[in-house]
DNA sequence: GAAAATTAATTAAACGTTTGTTTAATTCAA
DNA sequence: TTGAATTAAACAAACGTTTAATTAATTTTC
């Protein structure tokens, strides 16, 4: 009966919080929309701040990432390594853009700190391990030297900035306001093509 | 008497809004940051909203571009283009990391959504100029036939990654977490030189 | 150029709302 | 019958904004 309803308040607050942020979502607002009671959230998640962990913790734990046996993985090549990842990051982030849009307005925002820092750990979390990877390709000489770290943040920075917003999106592509790109396949086709494109350039020797 | 005080509390709002959001930022601590009393507010910008619209006028104005001419110009090739266009960007972003959090931040959600519009104006304003750029490179066959749209996507969300979050920033370069990249110059060439590194990888021809 | 008159700047206090949260009563299920 | 689920109502605190009074600056008048 209420883990229905828990996940009902959770879905609710993903959709608000992506919309108009943690603190310019109310909790009269959020109980609305999940077709509760006021007081159910507190009832269920002691305080807002506590909806707003739960909600994360219930989220990440979808996405637990693969990446770290990929790095071990020694029947592939590096190269093979980051065409997975690249499939994996687009898969999980555009099958979850109102999530995704969520840690990426509390990574800006350091106002609850704990919190703050939680989002930096999920998101750092494969930035070794993936930097690990690119790092022993140039060390087989199969990559160039090139500045790994970087090299990262332009494949998590391009994901980000077109999940960024919808409409935006939609300038930066010329597509119809109300089209949705993060539903759209071909979109998404489109976007692993170019960043495994962009990479291939980057690090394979020529 | 009045223009330092109303810059004072631009200044504030720029850094209280980047780190604690529109919505998580009351007037009573800006005005307190800011050294004023908190009816001078409402009394030089009317509300709270119309500082917000006042403040990123008052910032958009410094960062006008001239990559509209830039784009006419027909003294360089499009390569020496694209190499002013990144320095222009990493140069702006980085002389304002604040500022440029609360566009981000802005985007991202769509709580207010004129202002929301107006900053994917913003945004998009040289989305046109670059992407022809990058399509008259290929129509030259300087430049390999990429996707020009997402390729701007990688520029500007590179930047974008290493500009959400310090501490994001230092997690990814492996740095102490109270080092400020945005004013460390070797940081600024090293994003520099990889995003120009990136790009020739990905336009020119081999 | 000083005094008076007028406008602008600044203040502390109060306003009405909205906020997150709690309470106490009620309904439901085991 | 007991404990959990659900509700409407109330709570204090914080919010953006306004008011009315005071001070400072500017303009006008002589």
């Amino acid at each position: 009966m209420s883990i229905d309803k828990k996940e009902h308040i959770i879905d609710a607050a993903i959709e608000l919080f992506a919309e108009k942020g943690f603190e310019g979502t109310s909790i009269r607002e959020l109980a609305a929309k999940a077709e509760v009671n006021l007081a159910m959230v507190n009832y269920y998640f002691g305080s807002k701040d506590k909806l707003f962990e739960a909600m994360v913790e219930h989220k990440v734990s979808f996405m637990r990432g693969r990446i770290e046996d990929l790095e071990k993985d020694k029947t592939i090549t590096e190269l093979e390594k980051m065409d997975l990842i690249i499939e994996g990051y687009v898969e999980r982030f555009l099958s979850q853009p109102e999530f995704h849009k969520v840690l990426q307005q509390e990574m800006l925002v350091s106002q609850r700190e704990e919190m703050h820092n939680k989002v930096i750990g999920i998101f750092s979390q494969n930035t070794h391990n993936i930097t690990s990877i690119i790092e022993k390709g140039i060390r087989k000489k199969i990559f160039k030297k090139v500045d790994a770290q970087l090299t990262f943040a332009t494949l998590i920075g391009t994901i980000n900035q077109v999940l960024m917003s919808k409409s935006m999106c939609n300038v930066l592509t010329g597509k119809d306001p109300h089209f949705n790109p993060y539903k759209d396949e071909h979109f998404k086709k489109r976007l692993i093509n170019h960043l495994k494109q962009i990479l291939r350039d980057h690090l394979l020797l020529h």
